[in-house]
DNA sequence: GTAATTAATGAGCAGTTACTCATTGTCAAT
DNA sequence: ATTGACAATGAGTAACTGCTCATTAATTAC
C-alpha cells in the first residue's frame, strides 16, 4: 500500500550525524551536510525529525539507550553486585573503545545546554537503574555505606575519561592501564580490603 | 601616535563567546552573534582573531590557564602533597561552582574535533605540571606508587564531573557531597589508611 | 595646526543555513 | 490497468553565515 523505505533510514541518519559531528565538530553541523554523508536528501532527514535540535536530541538518546543496554547486558552474565558493577564499569569503558564517535557524541551533547536533560523520562530511568545497581552494592555490605549519587560519581567519571580520551584518540590505552584504574576507584568505594572482584 | 583601545575588548569578546554558547549550545553559535551580545561590530571580532575556530581556541585557552592558575595558587598555600592535591582538587570543584559558564565552555571545546589537543604547548605545560604534583604525592609516599597518568584519571574526573554537574545547573550540590566525594577517591589512591589531609 | 597611525565600524559579499513543498517513485489492493 | 497511499526527492527560499574592506574616529608626534 505504500512504497517500501528502502534501507534503514533512521539508521543511515544516526550514523551519519555522529560522524559528521566526529568531522566537523559541533560548532559547524549542518542538516544538509549530514544529509549528504548520509546519501539521502534534506527533505528525508526532515520526514524523520522536525528540527535539527530534535534530530541532534533523538540520536543522543538513541546512542545514550545503546550504551546503557550494553551495560545492563553485561551486568545480566553475574550475580553478585561487586561483579555487575565490575561488568558495567568495563562494559562503559569497552564501548568508548568499540564505538569513539558514538561514545564522543553523547559527550558533546551532554555538555550541550539546548538539550533539556532533566525532562527526559527515559534518561532519568537510564539513570535509576545505574543507580539501583549500586545500592544492591551497598546494601549487601559490598560497598561503603554512603548516598549513591556520592558513589556513582566516583564509579562513572573515570570510566567516562577514560572512553572519551580513546574517543578523542589523543592516545592509545592498554588494557593494564584500564585495570589499574578499575582497582583505585574500587579501592575507594569498596568497604573492605579485599582487591576488588575479577570474574 | 595611535587610537586608545576603549575598554578591554578582548575580556568582552571572551566574555560574550562564553555566554553565547552558554546560552544557545556549540551547535548554533555564530560570530555574528556574538559580536552582537559584546556590543562591538564583527570587523572588531576579526581583529582580534583569525577566523572563528581561532576564536574559539583562543577562548578555551584562556579560560584553561584560569582554571590552572587558581589551582596552582591554591597549591601554592601549602607544603606537603597531600594538602597541596587537596587544595588542586577544591580549587578545581570550586571554579566550576564559581563559573559554571566559563568551565561548561572549556567541558564543551574539550571534547571538539577541531580543537587540536595534543599539538599545543601551552596545554602540554598545563598537563605537565599538575602531573608533577602527583609526581611529588607519589615520591614522598604519600599515594600508591602507579603512574601519575592513572591517578590525575581517578582524581581528575569526578572533580570535573562534579563541576560540569553544576555548570549544567541541574542540581545544586552542598558542600558536603563535595568532601565525601574527595574522601572516597582520595581513599582509592592514597597508600595509607590514614584519612585525606583537612588542612 | 596637521600629518601619521591605528582602533573600530558596519554595510556588503558570496556562500550556506534550516526548512518547505510540489513532484515523482513504488508498492498493494482493486 | 488503475487507483490510492505514502516514502522519498531535491530545487527553492528567506534568513543567516563567516569574513572583508573602504570608511570613520580617536589619538599622538611633530
Amino acid at each position: 500500500m505504500a512504497r517500501h523505505k528502502s534501507g534503514d533510514k533512521p539508521k543511515d541518519i544516526r550514523k551519519a550525524t555522529i560522524e559528521e559531528v566526529a568531522h566537523i565538530g559541533s560548532t559547524a553541523i549542518s542538516v544538509n551536510k549530514i544529509a549528504a554523508r548520509a546519501g539521502l536528501s534534506v527533505g528525508t532527514i526532515y520526514r524523520y525529525h522536525r528540527s535539527k535540535d530534535d534530530l541532534l536530541f533523538a540520536v543522543f538518546l538513541d546512542v545514550k539507550r545503546d550504551i546503557h543496554s550494553t551495560m545492563m547486558e553485561a551486568a545480566a552474565e553475574h550475580r553478585i553486585a561487586a561483579s555487575r558493577l565490575r561488568a558495567m564499569w568495563f562494559a562503559l569503558v569497552d564501548y568508548g573503545f568499540r564505538l569513539p564517535k558514538d561514545f564522543q557524541f553523547v559527550e558533546l551533547m551532554n555538555s550541550e545546554t539546548r538539550i533539556q536533560f532533566s525532562g527526559n523520562e527515559k534518561l532519568r530511568q537510564i539513570q535509576a537503574e545505574v543507580l539501583a545497581e549500586i545500592q544492591q552494592g551497598v546494601d549487601d555490605g559490598t560497598l561503603v555505606d554512603v548516598n549513591v549519587r556520592t558513589i556513582e560519581t566516583v564509579l562513572a567519571s573515570p570510566a567516562i575519561t577514560l572512553a572519551r580520551r580513546v574517543a578523542l584518540g589523543r592516545q592509545g590505552i592498554e588494557s593494564d592501564e584500564v585495570e589499574r584504574i578499575f582497582s583505585l576507584v574500587w579501592r575507594g568505594i569498596a568497604l573492605s580490603e579485599r582487591p576488588p572482584p575479577k570474574e
